[in-house]
DNA sequence: CTCGGTGCAAATCTTTTGCAGTCAA
DNA sequence: TTGACTGCAAAAGATTTGCACCGAG
């Protein structure tokens, strides 16, 4: 199933949320970036194309679309949580110590052999991880 | 190598750094806790052992320690930047959503195998990688 | 004596909260 | 009309910075 701002907002209304301006332009911003966003950027990203809204908006939707399952939250090692299109599928980050940049990869076979033994070794219940590699991007290596 | 308060003051001391009380009781404190830390709870310990310091003071020494190689700093989702020795080896964290504890986990193979494929398939050098489980431990399961 | 290290106050940065006003349904 | 959303101001929390002072070597 394709995503797309319209199959977004339609979600949204049948689970009996408005659809606002803000809301909309937000899904919207969100669409377009395919690196990790953080609420600031997603913020100036609006402002630039002339949808002024508050940033307090902009962190309460990005947690709401969180909550909804829409958006996957990571914080990088700057301490900064950005978010991802769910839809996007899981997947880890390369991020560039030179440029910052973040890319994602998806790895075939995952982790799950390491999370079973966890679950044995440790007796612990794994819900969700998070994998980051850091180092040098392509242009500047 | 056993790593102890005086191995590393030596350290420190052999590399024309000084060694002072505040110094001493923070890599002191880093060696107590073998879950990672952050500089506020270091502040904390000290405190409650009747060390007093302030904030500025470990943030700057944790900073300082892990520029010298003797801590490594992970950031996990809170934002919140927290510190290993670095002689305990690399492992990667098991963060308990019910209780927040934080413990460390070992792996024999690693991710050699992902980074190969990455550096690969991506021009991408990795130099590092962070990983982290969340789930229940034990006790919260 | 010297300068690396410390402490304090204040600034910065990201994120959260309280509350009044607004608008989608 | 009504409560979900929004915006503003202010608070909160982690971390950084400027600057004067201090004490290890």
């Amino acid at each position: 199933m394709k995503i797309s701002e319209t199959s977004i907002i339609e979600q949204l209304r049948a689970d009996g949320h408005r659809v606002t301006t803000a809301r909309r332009a937000i899904v919207r911003g969100l669409l377009r970036s395919k690196a990790p966003v953080s609420a600031l950027q997603v913020h100036a990203l609006l402002r630039k194309r002339q949808l002024e809204t508050n940033n307090v908006t902009v962190y309460r939707e990005l947690a709401f679309l969180e909550a909804e399952g829409f958006l996957h939250g990571v914080t990088l090692k700057d301490g900064v949580k950005r978010y991802c299109l769910a839809s996007n599928g899981h997947h880890h980050h390369l991020i560039c110590t030179g440029c910052n940049a973040v890319q994602d990869v998806k790895m075939e076979h995952d982790l799950d052999s390491f999370e079973k033994k966890i679950a044995r070794q440790k007796s612990f219940t794994v819900q969700s991880h998070s994998l980051e590699f850091y180092g040098l991007c392509a242009r500047c290596g």
